[in-house]
DNA sequence: CTGAAAGCGCTTACAG
DNA sequence: CTGAAAGCGCTTACAG
């Protein structure tokens, strides 16, 4: 493999020129920045991470975690920070913490994440005090998206989840449904953050903002997924009379109380109206009426807070001039919120007897 | 940061003697290795990651490049790709390729995966001759996830693309329809692969083995998206009498299909059966007939391939001790295919007619 | 604008 | 089983 000092001998200069040049920093003359190219260049010559890494101190990666890259609104976020993010000139390391406690803790906790990256986001990730401590001892950059309990010093990009969940309710309430049913995060799930509580705060806001009690029993608790969605629908129907309308704390939940329903042989809307948050890719199939959420823009918004305030990266290939995160001290206090949307759409419909 | 040198003075032994004991070397006396660990416990000591990849030469990381991470198969391959890697002490640098040429060719031509990983992962990528040049040029072990082009000496983990395909269309055929129409990938779509070339085959040669002849008007190329689904169904809507029966080249875009005949009136699957290959997570919501095929274990299989050849990982939590990833010369020569099967759900029916 | 030299923090033969 | 020493390939003050 070349390395540096073959790029220096066939340019004529010290290896301090050639990483100069190579990374773009104004103290080389044009003339010599030129012979360094075209030296680096015709060797093929490729700088070694490694060797940068440990004498210059910065890796150039980011640490993106998620709870599960498979769930629509974290792969949606992945996908946009990892553009940003190579675009940049940042690599992207990806940790899924696949609702496994374990893991959770291995990388939060232990120095897995030390020395291997420059700055961290986290996504929806639930974080302990002891997470937020090691987190903390870190002294890297971070951005979390998502609601929930956050990390001092780091900026927060997300949603307003009671809005949101206020907004979905209203909509039932709209359409003239009292008996409105709510499936939400279970407390214990490492997928549900807090963001479940906020939802669930919205619902009940709504429902007592219309002069409406929250009934516990039309209360179900569930995972963030397809299947809970279905099984807190059939744990729904089991307890007696039906709901008119279920608002679910997420698309995926939505889809499967879609399927609980059907199972159960209710039809949507005419039986039941169902509503959720997310406008995941699939919602439009299914026809089902949602409270839309920016994620690839958090995604984004994210690596953008995270990366912009040393500027853009130079664009010579060989450049190893990318922006630095941003340092602790500069971070803006109140988080980000995004705007969500109503979509209207097939799955909610005034109830029969209205 | 405590460093190398620190545990080592409070152990009162060499650096090397730290290095092996944390590495969980054999050739390290029990009563030693006991005593640096409990120096690197109380130092809280934590091995720079770019001091160990340079002088070690390893980089104990995995790169993974997909056409999207957003799409059900790429997710689901890479989540349990991920879990693998992390379990087997690797870390995952994730590429997404976005369906962009220039970021394929950055990616894979340049040497920005060069010196960074000890290994690849690549997943249903379209490979040009230069690019599998530039991959053999790194000299590092491969795996490929997917039909299509390969890297020599790389092994292959997939499914028979035919022979789904081929399943997929009796089983419409079995089912009494003749007018089955094809929605597939377009050759110039990044994503696509070869799959598609392989899918389309098998749809015809099961019409062929039934006496029929496939129709090209029957046949419309699009992207394997949902998007791509419902634009690729509506233009054959477009083209005059509908079929009785769609195959789709994969579930997302059967979805976008059973949207595009909701859209102009028809019934699924009343007036047009549907079929695709994936069973993705919202094929039983949407009682979509697929064929399902294992991503999870696709992903599984191919990370074991690449790093099985040197025992797993050693339990101790400083282990630097990673299975290195097989080196060319013992791969398997054929590839490793997955089985499919079908499912048959409410999206297929016999024709009216019948 | 450029170079000589130290140093980043490990691992690896080599010797014992 | 253990240590002294070289070396991995860069970047960064420092000096000019």
């Amino acid at each position: 493999m070349t390395k540096i000092d073959d790029v220096a001998r066939l340019a004529g200069v010290s290896t301090a020129t050639v990483s100069r040049a190579l990374r773009g920093l104004p103290t080389v003359s044009a003339a010599t920045r030129r012979r360094v190219l075209a030296a680096a260049e015709q060797l093929q010559y490729a700088v070694s991470p490694s060797a940068s890494r440990l004498a210059g101190g910065r890796t150039g990666t980011v640490a993106v975690v998620v709870p599960r890259i498979t769930r629509w609104f974290f792969g949606t976020v992945v996908e946009s920070v990892e553009e940003f993010l190579h675009q940049s000139g940042y690599d992207l390391l990806l940790y899924n913490l696949g609702g496994r406690e374990q893991t959770r803790q291995r990388v939060l906790r232990t120095a897995s994440l030390h020395k291997r990256v420059d700055a961290v986001i986290l996504v929806a990730t639930p974080l302990r005090p002891a997470d937020v401590a090691a987190l903390t001892k870190l002294e890297i950059p971070g951005v979390t998206i998502s609601s929930g309990s956050g990390v001092p010093g780091w900026p927060c990009v997300r949603i307003d989840d009671v809005a949101a969940a206020r907004t979905a309710t209203r909509h039932l309430l709209d359409l003239g449904h009292t008996r409105i049913a709510h499936i939400s995060g279970d407390p214990d799930d490492e997928l549900a953050f807090t963001t479940h509580l906020d939802r669930r705060r919205g619902y009940q806001e709504a429902l007592r903002a219309a002069g409406l009690r929250a009934d516990p029993s039309l209360d179900v608790e569930s995972r963030f997924t397809i299947d809970g969605g279905n099984r807190a629908t059939a744990e729904l129907l089991a307890r007696g009379e039906p709901p008119t309308a279920i608002f679910a704390a997420c698309d995926e939940m939505a889809m499967g109380a879609m399927t609980a329903l059907r199972d159960a042989g209710l039809r949507v809307p005419q039986d039941v109206s169902v509503i959720g948050i997310d406008d995941h890719d699939l919602a439009g199939v299914l026809g089902l009426s949602t409270i839309a959420q920016p994620a690839a823009e958090q995604g984004l918004l994210a690596a953008r807070i995270l990366l912009d305030p040393l500027g853009a990266r130079s664009a010579d290939p060989y450049a190893g001039q990318v922006p630095r995160p941003r340092t602790d001290g500069d971070q803006p206090a109140a988080p980000v919120i995004l705007p969500t949307r109503l979509v209207v759409r097939e799955s909610t419909a005034p109830p029969r007897a209205h």
